[in-house]
DNA sequence: TACACCAATCAAACCGCTTTGGATAAATTT
DNA sequence: AAATTTATCCAAAGCGGTTTGATTGGTGTA
């Protein structure tokens, strides 16, 4: 059924029966009851493409999912950011398209989303150090706004990020005060912008004590559980190993929970761990009582306002780029404790 | 630039543009060289929006998300899934159109995706044992393939799975030779179909032998690491406690573990456990040797299939349903061992 | 030389919707 | 009574492509 075939079915023009149902105030309310209920009838929807090649909005957000061409990782915390922005797009409206881009032609495939037409904004994920995704969607003109930041970026843009640095900084801060002075920091791929931040706040609150962490213990990759527990079970044979671990993701942190028991110690006593906590649906971190102490920020929630933020930019186009900056919780588990004396 | 702008330039019709580019044979091969250099110097991209309109192929697959109102999971099976059909859409240039739908109007949400036209075909997710959806779709004539089956479906489908009655008849069988006889099964909500047919791999395999399993042993919820620790906790300090695990996920075998170790106990010793794993990117099964004894296939895979499997339908919608199963490898790790005798 | 045929190109219709710019009849002003 | 205004409704022009059905000039054939 489409809009032809409802209007002759009603005897009335194409114009009218669409005004009807947009909401237009030129038809008289018992038209517009009249169509509604036609229209609710036949289930008739108008046709998305041909609305959108009118209007020249396509009610369409995209997401650029970077795909690694060598390590062919996808980010666990995808799902769950989706489903938050996908509750907003829903309420709105809007549908969601996504694009797996190679990260060897990102260019192109932005440049061919934007001409190509079948979105009306899009969602920058994984955003790099030195980000040239940002200053190349400022050129083409199409709206944005980054799950994350750009640390070189130097035009304002819209973002969502949380408090990387700052969270990084209180949970060493934690471990220090409980007189740990070897942290091993299990971190993501350090071009990744989040990566480097959260190392920047380990570092800091080291500098703050007038301490100064050793290299050795800076890890930096792929965020699987394995390399956390290859890792963690290298640096526990080490003969000055960490008295507790600093790590990126819930998904790590297991991993290195594992090494640390393969060696059999105890968590929480004899080494520590806090890990950063995205809040996945799937992997809570434990009921009552968390079993990780954490550093702890909703991706989910990321979404939704990443999502809201999107589409107001694209409802009024004159609006400055808004940021919104999480903090995250620091909840206290059962992973920590006071950092035994060495015989 | 679009066609017209292309065209007037060139001093073509638009005709006869759209053509070269798209290698219609009426065309010299002198002018569609001269087209095609044009069109690459512009950065012209057809607009899919009027192109879809035109030819009435949208050039876009729906993923239909079921998002639970009350437990707000996303699978993590998801993101592998989608990446595995998203690079079949990329090579073949197709979008892929996410919706989430809240699971109490799923029909409604169909219905829509189908009228307002902005795919070809769709993706189902989660089926369940008795499947509204598959009827559905082929009542309004929207091509589709399920991953997953439904077991109470009649009518033919095409679908994409894995052999999972099978995978848990021979995990079952392993440990039933190791020796074991109180089989614990961690398993995934029961109306979910993937979760009842392992349920029946577990029982033929015990039935095979003359045996009966324990209900009590049978648990069924969502698969998240808390449950699996929980349920696993239970089960252990209970007076007769099983010496093995039948888990349904990787998530929730960290959880069985977890809890085993809770308890001082050494899994692959005193408590054996096999997993199935989806083998995620982020949650590899350890290195070269496993961690988990597991039943495996890879959820990457199959939505590669399912992708493939779509496109040639829709291609040719003559095509009879076609259908694929996967086996999964059984593969041995360090989780499993010869059940102890109890004093 | 006349005819058919082929290769290359184009004008115009169409896809399904929105929106502009009237048209018509009834209601209100002057 | 004529002139405006208002309330409804409609025809037709896009939006940016694809595709149908000519049109043209050049070749081959009888």
């Amino acid at each position: 059924m489409n809009l032809k075939e409802l209007s002759t079915k009603l005897g009335l023009s194409q114009t009218t029966v669409s005004r009807a149902l947009n909401g237009y105030p030129e038809v008289s309310e018992e038209t517009r009851e009249k169509v509604r209920r036609a229209a609710e009838e036949h289930n008739y929807r108008p046709n998305t493409r041909a609305r959108s090649l009118a209007t020249g909005r396509t009610m369409a957000i995209g997401h650029v999912i970077p795909v690694s061409t060598k390590h062919e990782m996808v980010n666990p915390v995808f799902g769950d950011f989706i489903a938050g922005a996908g509750e907003v797009y829903s309420r709105e409206g809007y549908d969601m398209v996504l694009t797996l881009v190679e990260d060897n032609n990102e260019e192109a495939a932005y440049r061919q989303i934007k001409s190509r037409g079948s979105v009306d904004g899009v969602v920058v994920h994984g955003p790099l150090m030195d980000e040239p995704r940002i200053p190349l969607l400022k050129k083409i003109g199409l709206p944005f706004v980054v799950h994350g930041r750009a640390t070189n970026a130097v035009d304002p843009y819209s973002w969502v990020d949380m408090n990387n640095r700052r969270a990084f900084e209180r949970a060493t801060e934690l471990l220090l005060d409980l007189g740990h002075r070897r942290i091993a920091l299990i971190n993501g791929l350090e071009r990744m912008d989040f990566a480097f931040r959260r190392r920047e706040g380990y570092e800091a609150a080291h500098y703050n004590r007038g301490l100064t962490p050793d290299p050795i213990l800076m890890c930096s990759h792929e965020m699987t559980e394995l390399f956390a527990h290859d890792t963690t079970a290298t640096l526990l044979s080490q003969p000055n190993p960490p008295t507790a671990f600093l790590v990126s993701s819930m998904i790590c942190a297991l991993g290195v929970r594992r090494a640390i028991e393969e060696r059999g110690l105890i968590m929480g006593k004899d080494v520590s761990v806090v890990t950063h906590d995205d809040v996945l649906s799937y992997l809570r971190n434990g009921g009552d009582v968390p079993i990780f102490t954490a550093t702890r920020s909703s991706v989910r929630e990321a979404g939704r306002k990443s999502a809201e933020i999107l589409l107001q930019m694209i409802n009024d186009p004159t609006r400055d780029p808004e940021t919104v900056l999480f903090e995250a919780e620091l909840v206290l588990g059962q992973s920590t404790g006071p950092a035994l004396v060495r015989a």
